[in-house]
DNA sequence: GCTTTGACACTAA
DNA sequence: CTTAGTGCCAAAG
């Protein structure tokens, strides 16, 4: 299983109203890397193109902080986190200490 | 097969 | 808190 499928797979586990950091999901792929994992999820994240099965809007920083969206950028993102249930930070951030999804 | 780039993370200033 | 620099791994050209 290719470190893409790993970390679809992982990235589709997330429930909806919660949100998993890059460096998580590399780790709950496997990837224990220390911060490298984390490039590699973004990396499959961009390469994704079904993001039915992979809500990749449910993907953010370590620090809760939006960076992209290959869809329609992080602007389209904010929106669907918060469609999704999830409230933003004055500086467009997301409440790990809420809504940060860890497995099991 | 090597070089460049990238949806990151962490530390320092 | 913001900006800059460095380290990491993998995919694409």
């Amino acid at each position: 299983m290719n470190s893409f499928e790993k970390i679809y797979k992982v990235v589709s586990k997330i429930p909806q109203g919660k949100v998993a950091t890059y460096k998580q999901i590399a780790k709950l792929a496997g990837i224990n890397l220390p911060t490298g994992g984390a490039r590699v999820v973004g990396i499959a994240m961009h390469a994704n193109k079904d993001i039915i099965k992979v809500p990749c809007h449910r993907v953010v920083g370590s620090n809760g902080k939006l960076t992209g969206y290959a869809r329609g950028g992080i602007k389209e993102k904010r929106r669907i986190l918060e469609k999704e249930g999830i409230s933003f930070d004055l500086k467009g951030n997301i409440d790990l200490k809420k809504y940060l999804f860890h497995s099991n």
